[in-house]
DNA sequence: CTCACGATTAGA
DNA sequence: CTAATCGTGAGA
C-alpha cells in the first residue's frame, strides 16, 4: 500500500480533499501494532469565511493557529471537556481549510482498538464518531500540529480501488453556524455502516 | 480574571 | 433525551 507523503496531495480546497480522502486508510502504531482504518465520513471547513469554522474568529487564536499552516499537518482538539477530533489541514499555508474526519472503518488491529475502546461491544460502536475514533486510535493533544506526511506513528495510505458512491449532506452540530449550517460539505460512503449520522 | 459553551458520547 | 466535563476565546 502507497503511502501518501507528498505535499501537493493536501494542497487542495478542504471540499476537495474531504472527498479524495474517503476511502483511504487512516493508520496508526501504538507500542509496535498496527492499526489501519479506511477513511469513510468527512467534513469540509472552509477557511475565515465559513462560520462554521474554528477560523472565522480571523484573527489567530492559539488553538487555530494550525489551521494557517501548509496542508498535511493534523488539527486535534478537545471538545465537551472530553473528546478529540481528529482533522487534516487542507490547502497552502495562509488558507485556513481543514478536513473533519467523522468516522472510519476497522481494517486491521482490531484487538487494540477493541482494547482501547473498552465497555464498547458492538463493533459498529467502535469507530462511527468523531470522539469514538480518536479513543480508538489514542488520538489526542500531543498530535496537534505533527505533520502527517512525515510521521512514523500516525500517516495515510492510499487505497487504489475506490468502488463506491459518495453521498453529500449538511455537516453535523453546527446550527450557530448561520447560513454555513445548511451547506452540504460532509461526505461519505453511500451504504457503509461505521457512517456516524 | 471570569464565564459561557462546544465540529460529542454513553447511558437512562 | 440529557448530563458530563474542561480548555478555549471573548469580554471586563
Amino acid at each position: 500500500m502507497e503511502k501518501i507523503v507528498n505535499r501537493d496531495y493536501f494542497r487542495i480546497s478542504a471540499n476537495d480533499l474531504a472527498i479524495k480522502l474517503l476511502g483511504n486508510y487512516l493508520c496508526r502504531e501504538i507500542s509496535g501494532k498496527l492499526i489501519k482504518t479506511k477513511i469513510v465520513e468527512t467534513e469540509a471547513y472552509m477557511g475565515e469565511f465559513d462560520k462554521a469554522s474554528h477560523a472565522s474568529t480571523k484573527n489567530k487564536t492559539e488553538r487555530n493557529s494550525i489551521l494557517y499552516m501548509d496542508g498535511g499537518h493534523v488539527y486535534i482538539y478537545l471538545i465537551y471537556g472530553k473528546y478529540y477530533c481528529f482533522n487534516i489541514v487542507a490547502n497552502r499555508k495562509r488558507k485556513p481549510e481543514s478536513v473533519f474526519i467523522r468516522a472510519v472503518e476497522p481494517v486491521e488491529g482490531l484487538e487494540t482498538i477493541k482494547k482501547n475502546r473498552k465497555n464498547i461491544h458492538k463493533e459498529i460502536e467502535l469507530t462511527n464518531g468523531p470522539g469514538k475514533l480518536s479513543m480508538a486510535l489514542e488520538l489526542d493533544k500531543e498530535f496537534n500540529k505533527k505533520d502527517l506526511t512525515n510521521n512514523k506513528y500516525l500517516w495515510l495510505e492510499k487505497k487504489s480501488n475506490k468502488n463506491f458512491k459518495i453521498k453529500r449532506d449538511r455537516r453535523v452540530n453546527i446550527d450557530y453556524a448561520e447560513e454555513f449550517k445548511n451547506k452540504k460539505w460532509r461526505f461519505y460512503i453511500m451504504n457503509n455502516r461505521f457512517v456516524s449520522n
